[in-house]
DNA sequence: CGCTGCCTTGATCTTCTTCAAAACGTGTGG
DNA sequence: CCACACGTTTTGAAGAAGATCAAGGCAGCG
């Protein structure tokens, strides 16, 4: 057996809060997938809209209550969606990247944030007022139609969440969960399709709707039977097709 | 104590399959929340586009898996949006009534149904090819704003299921199905906040991602404590304060 | 009536959470 | 460079929650 590789090959993201400058910012947006099909200068219209922000690992972008006022895109780093329960137990429901939007899409008056988002690495993001974001879907239809298309999907994903989660075993969850993650943050190296971000057990479990004790077991377990490599904060898939499997079925 | 209904108090909807007429289209399509806003003439245009058809209790409107073609509005009816797993196990994501829609909503290309929509009442349903839909909301981008806030509504929706199921218990997860339901269908009687739909156990289980034996034992303790008067096939809220602080706390 | 679905109930058994404690890695300060 | 301290991860054992299996009961309907 290979020895375990002890070092996270997660690469941090590199930058500085501060440096979500002000020259990127346009090549930033054309890469948003709700704008990327836009003209140069109705980008440029758009950029002035939006003011950025940087943020710390770990610190909040907005809390879950709080008056919903922004629309948000990613431009660097990892964002988490939590829910919070009153017992104080977080549900992970989406963890967003580089060009994906979160916050505030419904201008319908005084509502607040259903979710809080934190920055999961150091962050950069972008912000627009839900009035200002209304308005330019008015100046845009394009636009409007692919942000409905966007949300459209991600109602498919959270519906096949549910499913997921009320019909599956924790451990059929836990696959799952990392399937999805590798889709969305996979890099190939050596140890195998690297999820790219820092993730603790407990996140894991987090998105699965587990335990951290659950995640760890079932991780060691994964570990063991050849399907992953692991370490801490990191997690390298190395039988996507054994795991697809398992997560799917489960009945062979 | 009072004795217990045996009657079923749900109304059926009372109409033919066939019925769902022409002449009443127009008024139906006035009633959508997202067509509300337009003028007569533009209800007119769009009325051209749409076509009808009638569906029986326990017709599938669409399985899961086939192209996905048309977006549907309920004209009258219930209809469950089912999604099936491997296992044959069933999750019940949502039970839509007259003015919603379901179907197909993105354009891009050769799609399928994610899930299967089943007629749960005699339903007439109006429909719509996913290109003319589209053409819709270019030509109106108010309504492609309205459809927008409402798909955005439903991913909210979602993510509170998705917190719900993954953390809490069986008891909370019934409670607060109950309650949703109500909130939608929900119609004051004698017997208390009537759901009113032909709804049996295991439909319940089905939405709160349990099994029909647990869901049964549920329903009967919660008529034991006096919080709901049940039969078969109907359930009617009585006491919605304590459901309601059941379902989101559980802990006092 | 007797059939056909729903619904209920009990007993058992698996799964997962919970509680508790130890081991490990990582970064820090000496 | 080493040792320590902290947060993460692992592991064990006990317990609870819910699924499953298996009958039996009740209502509505031909």
């Amino acid at each position: 057996m290979t020895k375990r590789r002890k070092k996270s090959p997660v690469e941090p993201e590199y930058m500085e809060p501060a440096m979500c400058s002000t020259d990127l910012r346009r090549e930033i947006l054309q890469r948003v997938p709700f704008f990327a099909m836009l003209p140069p200068n109705a980008i440029e219209q758009i950029n002035l809209r939006f003011r950025e922000r940087g943020f710390t690992e770990g610190e909040p972008i907005f809390y879950a209550g709080a008056p919903a006022a922004r629309l948000y895109v990613v431009a660097t780093g990892k964002v988490k969606l939590m829910r919070h329960t009153q017992a104080g137990q977080d549900v992970l429901l989406d963890i967003l990247t580089a060009g994906e939007f979160f916050g505030s899409l419904s201008l319908l008056g005084n509502e607040v944030y259903p979710d809080s988002a934190i920055a999961q690495t150091i962050v950069c993001a972008l912000s627009v007022g839900a009035e200002a974001f209304r308005a330019i879907l008015v100046d845009y239809p394009a636009v409007a139609l692919a942000v409905l298309d966007i949300t459209a999907a991600r109602l498919r994903e959270a519906h096949e969440a549910i499913r997921q989660i009320s019909a599956h075993s924790v451990e059929q969850r836990i696959a799952y969960t990392l399937l999805k993650l590798a889709e969305k943050l996979g890099e190939p190296r050596e140890e195998g399709l690297l999820i790219q971000m820092p993730l603790s057990r407990e996140d894991l479990a987090n998105m699965a709707g587990s335990t951290t004790e659950s995640a760890s077991r079932i991780v060691s377990q994964f570990q063991r039977e050849g399907l992953i490599v692991t370490g801490r904060q990191w997690i390298a898939i190395t039988d996507q097709g054994r795991l697809r499997e398992l997560a799917s079925a489960g009945a062979d």
